[in-house]
DNA sequence: CCAAAAGTGTTTCACGTACACCCATGC
DNA sequence: GCATGGGTGTACGTGAAACACTTTTGG
């Protein structure tokens, strides 16, 4: 036990809400604990933070140990600071929440995790710790984030369709949205690309494919221009 | 030096902006440092979290402690973990920024702090560590928040003018504003009380006296409403 | 030819915006 | 009576919302 300060101090570890998209609902991922406290009870990935790396460094490698997931979008969120809200000593954690589109990232739940999972946002059992408050608030903040930022292409393929796109949207807001009016504003902005592509092996009309122009919105940006769905 | 731990632990602490209105200009308050590092800098109000006390309450003590402030509105800004930020050791700061009115609180440089003063935002002195991106974030957040969510009035008297309110507004976000329409969608949201007292000792027609009601505010989000300026 | 989703325009209404003058008060 | 800010209404244009049918493709 080497490491000795003349004040106590507190652990400090990060916490991760993956979100992810399959066709049917918002699903966030989820592994079991192996250990104590909360033995076999389903928690966040993250872990305790390294001396030599920043908060957004630690909750990359974490995710890239407990779920192999890597080059996401990854932003800080919140940091939680209830005196109990470890059992074992005081632990503030930093949480972050990360987006991944389900077709490009399978999951294999790697050496740290002994099982991760994805569950439905309306669907998660019972977690560890204040997991479940930092899912609400990640859940909030995703909500408020997608109406006035693009992070909404961060859950798709890289080439999409509207109607992916629309239904992305549905699903996080939880509100119908009219077909046409919606295609108008997202193509009115002039951010999406059309490309010669189209759906493959679908049994009906298949639906043209668009690419996010991130290079253009981030120009768009600097001269003042502000997203919004 | 009593505490050890079996893997090393960075330093954790809280800083705080805090913003405060004037009828010129928006102003933040610093403290020059006493001692090393950077002794004789500027930086921003904050300290070292307890470990019995949560980071709410950490910042709200060391705003007691070293600028006398109580009771004021306070919100979680971000966390920053530079590596290097303090040349010292490895420390993790959360950041607070903080709204008060500079009619009610007269800042007494407390016990703890040197100096403490009120600067300017397009004013302030070369700031220690970190602390110039600090501010810069918490300028952004409270731009931002000022438009969708009523904090502005955090910033005034708990009886004001409609022109000191939009006075703050145009004064945040470094736009002029047309006195008709301004009035026109705060009356309409319906949520300024108008008292029966005016302004005093003003050499010219006095302006009636308004309070933000925010017991209608807070029944108004849970159905759903959505407040924007 | 049937099922399934893609794709497309118009009308209506509400709200944001631009804009100028009279009023009350204190000195 | 004059200077200073307080307080008020209207016209116009843009943009959001409502709304239904035709087209394409695969099976």
């Amino acid at each position: 036990m080497p490491y000795t300060y003349e004040y106590p101090r507190a652990a400090l570890t990060v916490d991760c809400v993956v979100f992810g998209l399959d066709e049917q609902e918002l699903k966030v991922m989820l592994i079991q604990r192996g250990l104590p406290p909360f033995e076999g009870k389903w928690a966040l990935p993250g872990g305790f933070v390294r001396l030599e790396e920043t908060l957004d460094e630690a909750a990359r490698r974490e995710l890239q140990e407990e779920t192999g997931l890597t080059k996401i979008f990854l932003e800080q969120l919140y940091t939680f600071s209830e005196v109990d809200r470890d059992p074992r000593e005081r632990v503030v954690s930093v949480a972050y929440y990360a987006l991944v589109n389900l077709s490009d990232h399978k999951v294999h739940a790697a050496t740290d995790a002994r099982d991760a999972a994805w569950f439905g946002v309306h669907d998660v059992p019972s977690l560890a710790f204040d997991h479940a408050g930092i899912l609400q608030m990640a859940l909030e903040r995703l909500r408020a984030k997608l109406r006035y930022e693009p992070v909404g292409f961060e859950l798709l393929p890289k080439k999409f369709t509207l109607s992916q796109l629309q239904h992305l949207y549905e699903l996080v807001l939880e509100r119908e949205i009219d077909k046409r009016n919606f295609r108008k504003r997202v193509l009115a902005m002039d951010l999406l690309e059309e490309t010669d592509e189209v759906q493959q092996d679908v049994a009906h009309r298949a639906a043209r494919l668009y690419r996010f122009d991130e290079r253009k919105y981030r120009r768009l940006v600097k001269t003042g221009f502000h997203f919004e769905l």
